[in-house]
DNA sequence: GCCTTACTACGATGGCTATCGTACGAGCCG
DNA sequence: CGGCTCGTACGATAGCCATCGTAGTAAGGC
């Protein structure tokens, strides 16, 4: 019964609904090196992630602040699941809003990150 | 003076170099209202435009500043053609380095926009 | 019941930044 | 020359923001 639904109701977060996406938001929130490393790896992977599964340079506080940036902006979605919290880029959304422009950026990240490495 | 010049101008301004150009500085950049629409008339106009032409709801002297930004992020080249400073997007470099950033994020801007209004 | 794990909340802090006003320099034009 | 326009520089200010540490809550395992 409880195996597929949202079961966890005791803690909800609050999401912008998609109308109230900006675009000012999602830029700003992309423009952090940490955020926008979490970003691409949450779409590298391709699911949702828990907080502790990144390896990030910064403490758990931080962790957790840029977390909430990036929901309270509209890029990701966190429910908890248990004790872990897991993040899901809200990709049907974005592209629904902002065609193409997450792929975009993930490229140029993706590109600007292979030319730091050998070039 | 008469300092024979060899420049057409003794002012000339420090752009950071295409390789120079990080996404996140050109993310940041975009994500202030007054730069991004700024970004959107110089891309409608197509041609480089002085500062003066804007009308912002900002003073002069945060105009200013927003060009400066927009500049050093490398998203605008700005020239001083006599009294005037002539500010033109570098689609180039930026559609170099980031291909399709630009227009998608014009293009989300402008469906933004177009939903405020009357939609 | 207790301990561990996962994450949050709160307060503090230093730095960045958007904004302004005022004073100034650089070209044009009467 | 004297002013006029365009834009800059500098200083100030207030607000945001990335970061941290510490203390606390929620869920699950022993």
């Amino acid at each position: 019964m409880t195996t597929a639904a949202p079961a966890p109701s005791t803690r909800d977060l609050p999401h912008p609904a998609r109308e109230e996406i900006r675009l000012e938001g999602v830029l700003h929130a992309l423009s952090d090196p940490v955020r926008l490393r979490i970003v691409r790896e949450l779409a590298h992977e391709g699911v949702a992630l828990s907080c502790s599964h990144f390896d990030l340079p910064v403490t758990k506080s931080t962790t957790t602040h840029h977390f909430r940036v990036l929901r309270e902006s509209g890029v990701i979605r966190q429910i908890y699941e248990g004790t872990a919290k897991m993040n899901g880029l809200r990709r049907d959304d974005l592209d629904d809003l902002f065609p193409g422009l997450l792929d975009c950026v993930l490229t140029a990240a993706g590109r600007q990150a292979g030319r730091r490495l050998g070039n």
